[in-house]
DNA sequence: GCGACAG
DNA sequence: ATCTTGTCGC
């Protein structure tokens, strides 16, 4: 099944689509890595993140992806890709999906787990982003979002001490009461006023290992490392195209 | 009609 | 996401 994000498609049928993605996706662990191998250095973690070109006519977006290995970058690409709907909740992955496999197509090495900025199973359909292209490509992979699409934490999420998570508890607006995802705490200053992120599986990991996975690629700041870096390429990128045309 | 809503 | 410098607070 052809799942690329056809822009064309009425509205009707991109969720259809995702209902197919979200039969098709494995939320349990089917990886071979772990969390530990991602420390130990033995697995190609692959950050992607984009900046935007609003500004123009038709807007594009700037797909950045950095692949590391134990904390050393070893392979960065990206894209260059025109936009044709605009940004509709739920319906992410159809406005950058396909610039973000145009990207993922230009890499050398095949990363073991892909860490996108936005949400995962975390979603209406159980299709986010994270899920829609990590089915496309069948390479496991975790949603990380800054803000909660859908789902009920089971807990108050004020306050949050570092390194502590609470679950996402499937809505009356998903077809699910599962968990879905965790909100995680990666960093906390002194008072416990900073949003915690929201981690939840993208494809073939659980929302336990998921979260696990993105503590182990660790960093100093609230983004795991891997979307930190792949969110100043795509800055960095943005600052080029921005002024030049090529 | 009202509220909610990844990036 | 993006437009944008300095600034209030720990």
């Amino acid at each position: 099944m052809d799942f690329t994000p056809d822009p064309e498609r009425s509205r009707a049928e991109m969720e259809s689509i995702q209902r197919e993605i979200a039969a098709e996706a494995t939320f349990v662990d089917a990886i071979d890595l772990t969390p530990g191998d991602v420390t130990e250095g033995d697995a190609l973690v692959a950050g992607v993140d984009q900046a935007f070109l609003l500004d123009e006519e038709p807007e594009r977006a700037v797909s950045a992806v950095i692949v590391s290995r134990g904390g050393e970058v070893v392979e960065r690409t990206h894209a260059v890709t025109g936009l044709s709907i605009p940004y509709i909740p739920g319906l992410l992955a159809f406005r950058e999906g396909g610039p973000i496999l145009a990207a993922v197509d230009t890499l050398d090495c095949e990363p073991d787990l892909f860490l996108f900025d936005g949400s995962g199973r975390i979603h209406y359909r159980e299709a986010g982003l994270a899920t829609h292209v990590g089915v496309i490509t069948d390479t496991p992979s975790v949603g990380v979002a800054k803000s909660l699409l859908c789902g009920e934490p089971r807990a108050s999420v004020d306050e949050l001490p570092e390194g502590e998570r609470v679950p996402i508890d499937g809505d009356d607006r998903m077809p699910t009461d599962e968990v879905v995802g965790y909100a995680y705490q990666s960093r906390q200053f002194d008072s416990g006023r900073i949003n915690p992120l929201y981690v939840s599986p993208g494809h073939r990991v659980s929302a336990e290992t998921a979260v696990e996975f993105v503590a182990a690629c660790g960093g100093e700041y609230k983004l795991p490392k891997p979307t930190r870096r792949a969110d100043a390429y795509a800055d960095e990128l943005k600052r080029e195209y921005t002024d030049t045309n090529a």
